[in-house]
DNA sequence: GAGACACTTGACCGGTCGGTCAAGAGAGGT
DNA sequence: ACCTCTCTTGACCGACCGGTCAAGTGTCTC
């Protein structure tokens, strides 16, 4: 497929269909392990198809995953929207980054894989330096209204990264109940405590 | 091979130099792109070796990631074995940790691709299982010595855990770094301040 | 030197996979 | 009715991959 189709609305709605049987087929077996073929016919549909609407597998995942920056950012600029301060900033938006990693386990489950490999990993750099630049910023501001101590803002904000994304993976990886077959949105409910635990220990660490 | 053969010494070294081999390539390249004829040419033997020393390259995987656990938990005990206290125990095994995975990159990249697949989940599951309760009876027995704020242990040594893995990765992952060609054991430079920022995050998070 | 056993070779096999393409089908516009 | 452009089909292809195996070679023991 050419960089831009010019794709009618049944030509969307087919695009995106094959996306989100493709996010759930490679979340469940991994990626190499899903042929093209299992996706289209999944979705009821001739091979040729998937290659009208994606020019490969691999630039497929890519999409996917460049997609997935996308979604969790806006879902944390809505998010600290409405909040004051830096610090309470930082807080919306770790909630809703755990919000939005328990809603979204299957792209959680394709992060992890496409860090094993260079194509996917160097797309990964470019959206977690995004998100970590966009915490630090906010850390730095913090820093400066002595609402936090201060130290290395980069570093702070990949630890406070670090900790989101595994304890939202403690519910979405450990247990195996990714969505089973077609991709539903079915919200999974969020630990209140463990959202409480992830934001204690980025604030305040072991010492509570 | 079956499940234990008897080698003799030049077997075990064979044997080693394959787990050695395999283990740069996978992290180069990835676990799938890998060929099993691209590791036997790398060692210079024959097809054959490999299915003389591993049953398939499944099991080769499963063994790294085994024995990758193994190696962290050995160092991490010998860390830990001087603290007096729990809370003390607790920081030289932050550090221990951080340690071990800036001189395993490899490994870590590995690690990320299990689990993306559920074969490889399992075995890393259990390992991260036994890890967590070791940190988690620490943090326990900190809290009943007063020396931390109460909570889910095992959340917040989880919390520690992610702070530890990513910030690790940091350096392993995010430059292109890893040992190009053989494995030659060039012990990287640790980012002092790195660790200082890991063990204050995991102490007392942003508030410092 | 003969036998036993650890190890090595590399051609070979069945199967799968990503990707192509010639041939059309639907749908809108005029 | 006819053209155009989006979309769909599915047989087909070349490449490659994990794994096998019959036929060896090296090395130790007695």
């Amino acid at each position: 497929m050419a960089d831009e189709r010019q794709l009618t609305r049944r030509g969307r709605e087919r695009r995106d269909k094959l996306l989100a049987h493709a996010t759930s087929r490679f979340a469940e077996n991994g990626f190499h392990p899903t042929s093209v073929s299992e996706i289209v016919d999944s979705v009821g549909v001739g091979k040729g198809v998937f290659y009208w609407y994606f020019e490969s597998k691999d630039q497929l995942l890519e999409e996917i995953l460049r997609e997935a920056l996308r979604s969790l950012r806006s879902h944390q600029a809505a998010a600290i929207a409405d909040a004051a301060d830096p610090l309470h900033r930082l807080e919306a938006g770790i909630r809703a980054s755990i919000e939005w990693s328990v809603a979204n386990t299957d792209v959680l489950r394709l992060v992890m894989f496409g860090w094993s490999e260079e194509t996917f990993a160097e797309v990964l750099r470019k959206g977690r330096d995004i998100v970590v630049t966009d915490t630090a910023r906010l850390i730095e501001q913090a820093v400066d209204l002595g609402q936090i101590m201060g130290g290395n803002p980069t570093m702070m904000a990949n630890a406070i990264r670090a900790i989101i994304d595994e304890l939202g993976r403690e519910y979405a990886l450990s247990t195996r109940n990714h969505a089973t077959g077609s991709p539903s949105g079915d919200a999974p409910p969020v630990d209140p405590e463990m959202v409480e635990t992830a934001v204690r220990m980025c604030l305040h660490g072991l010492h509570g």
